[in-house]
DNA sequence: AATTCTACCTAACAATAAGTAGAATAAATG
DNA sequence: CATTTATTCTACTTATTGTTAGGTAGAATT
């Protein structure tokens, strides 16, 4: 059920068992946490599907925090490195539209089809307490970053509305995890659709 | 401690005692329930609040089930006839242009400043069991309605796209909840600067 | 005056939560 | 082989959960 992809195992298998044990426990965590939220997930469900008792869980981690913390960093590192390895890929003096399209689609694919950590970080970061939130926030801060070099060609006008507008993509596109079938609908095509909608009246003032 | 505004005292005056105290009861829990999630919120905190113990809340409610229910309804009702009372306000001549901007001043108005209901709504439903989720669903697409009549407009061109945007702009707009600050920022501007990003392109195909 | 209803109470339930102590086993290393 | 070291076990603690059972004071109704 749900196995990881081949790639991935092998690329496991060269690190020590103890760390590839490590990341199976991550990955049905941050699945459980992604399809049910923070406080109805159980060490006793991730035990039980890892196939262990739960005590054996704190010999991996110490604590359930600490669990919720590596899957929600995770998140988001998979989620920035997936759109910086887009943005390398595109030829250095791409325009800012080819940019932005590029980073929309790579943000949804990591959201969508890629990985359980990014969608899980998106689902339970509003129902953390405080101090798990906080633990999180020097990732996420730097990933807006990147969106805030993106957006910044946009916001030349009235640079203060930067902030905010990075908000409204980023959060535009996380809110598709609430309502997008990822087996249904064409990924592609919705990426297409959203950069339609937000970004062809933005762009308008920026000379290329 | 945050107590409900006078009108709405005097308003809940005029029903019965008992079902002032329901509602009484509702207020505390969606309050709960939009800060801190659903799990997390016990009975126990909900009937400490309104100065009762927690068995008597089920003289009430006959379970949280019924609870949250209740609140999960009651939140998109709110959001639902505060955005028909500000179209009903418009003249009956009023573009798309301006209908659609009203409507989502509305509705940001609800989620943000108005009511703990909506906004519990928009930050619980993800964490929900199925049977509850599904529960709500019924009023959900109610108001997806509205929304779908208010789009149509901007999509005469490819109207299969109509759903896919009902969701960008309803999802777009509840992202906000998780990110604005509705102390320090200026509702009127948030909504302006989401109704510039997401309205000017989409209407560009509207007749008027 | 008798009865029913409203709105709460105390006491306790069974289930489940995260986490601990320490023994037992498996794997690696000398 | 022996001896660490890594990993999982059993058995348990403490705290909290939603919920039920059964009862009570007082208001409303008959």
């Amino acid at each position: 059920m749900m196995r990881a992809h081949a790639t991935q195992d092998e690329s496991r298998a060269a690190l020590g068992a103890g760390e590839a044990r490590r990341l199976q426990i991550l990955d049905i965590a941050a699945r459980h946490f992604r399809t049910r939220g923070y406080a109805a997930v159980s060490m006793r469900d991730i035990a039980t599907e890892a196939g262990m008792r739960t005590p054996s869980l704190y010999y991996h981690f110490p604590s359930k925090d600490d669990l919720v913390i590596a899957v929600m960093d995770r998140g988001i590192a998979v989620v920035r490195e997936t759109v910086v390895a887009a943005l390398d890929a595109l030829p250095p003096d791409a325009g800012t539209k080819h940019r932005l399209v590029k980073a929309m689609r790579a943000h949804l694919h990591a959201l969508h089809s890629l990985s359980d950590y990014t969608s899980a970080n998106v689902r339970i970061f509003g129902q953390l307490p405080e101090a798990l939130r906080s633990a999180n926030l020097p990732e996420r801060r730097a990933y807006q970053a990147i969106w805030s070099e993106l957006l910044a060609p946009t916001c030349v006008a009235d640079r203060s509305r930067l902030p905010e507008r990075v908000a409204i993509f980023i959060g535009a596109m996380n809110a598709t995890l609430e309502w997008v079938d990822p087996a249904r609908s064409d990924l592609e095509a919705l990426a297409d659709h959203l950069a339609q909608v937000l970004l062809n009246n933005v762009l308008e003032d920026v000379s290329e």
